[in-house]
DNA sequence: TAACTATTTATAATAATTATAATTTGACAC
DNA sequence: GTGTCAAATTATAATTATTATAAATAGTTA
């Protein structure tokens, strides 16, 4: 934790911004929930418990300074809330989401999967990728079984009925 | 245009929905722009042209059933505004897009192309895919050429100090 | 024609985000 | 250490996109 601290720190500098207490208290929080998806909202109200006389406004733009240094990506998953979501230390793509279209929960795929794809639109495009975003949306691992569970239980009134 | 319409009627007769002027014009609106990537807004103000008395909750109202309905999609490019993309005739899939990071062009790609990494997230994560948002952000074939334009002007210009 | 439902309009409300002005903080020169 | 300055923050207002509400309209069926 410290030690990732310390390189966010070192980037803010390289850049010459400050890591304020603000900023450090941001960035613990996205530190601490890496595996959510928090929107601006969430990640104020949980600074707040940190830092409670934080602003939303500085939120927003320390969220904003990060994106643009490359230490968060924003995404959105069409709910009309920007999310922010912490890049893994060395990452130089972003990585893939799946969203399940049942329960909303958000799944993260580190593996790139994309270099085929990536060298195909470089060639037949022309187009010199720097970055992507890709999101699945289908039904998770969880949802499926309980889907199988309830045609099961569906089955089973059937023959029921029939027998 | 007229055959498409047609189209689209049925698949809104077919879920018990009408064809009403206003949706009508902003089908139309939508077939005559197919190459843009409109926000609800621009829909609207164009619309507004063909039918002045529509209101704009009608537009985003109309949007968001086609939007079900699958007829368009609605896609989000990070700029806070929805936009809404018609899906092109027989397709299964959304479409990719190439957002160019100099100029902010918009590019599609029909092919699929994510088949393969589709079957691996199906295998590998138990995921059961249903559709896919993928967008590259880099630099379009065009704005390359003007890179490289400028490289050599400046390269020139340093030929010019030096001899 | 009357009754009913879906749709639309006009407007208000909400929610997310950004801008503004005043204040605070921290670094550096003296 | 004190004064000065720029960057950052706070509190609040403003803006923008989107959604909800109530009344009016249109089209359909009995």
């Amino acid at each position: 934790m410290e030690h990732r601290i310390e390189r966010i720190k070192k980037q803010l500098h390289a850049q010459s911004y400050k890591l304020t207490p603000q900023r450090e208290a941001t960035v613990r929080v996205l530190l601490e929930r890496e595996e959510d998806h928090l929107s601006a909202e969430d990640v104020y109200l949980l600074v707040k418990e940190k830092a409670p006389e934080i602003g939303l406004a500085t939120v927003y733009r320390t969220l904003e300074l990060l994106s643009e240094l490359k230490i968060v990506d924003k995404i959105n998953f069409g709910d009309g809330v920007s999310r922010y979501d912490l890049r893994k230390e060395g990452a130089t793509h972003f990585h893939h989401h799946l969203v399940c279209m049942e329960c909303g929960s958000v799944e993260e795929i580190d593996e790139d999967l994309l270099e085929d794809v990536e060298k195909i639109v470089q060639t037949d495009w022309g187009f010199k990728v720097k970055d992507h975003r890709l999101t699945f949306h289908g039904i998770c691992r969880v949802c499926q079984a309980a889907e199988k569970e309830e045609d099961l239980e569906a089955a089973a009134v059937q023959v029921n009925r029939t027998s």
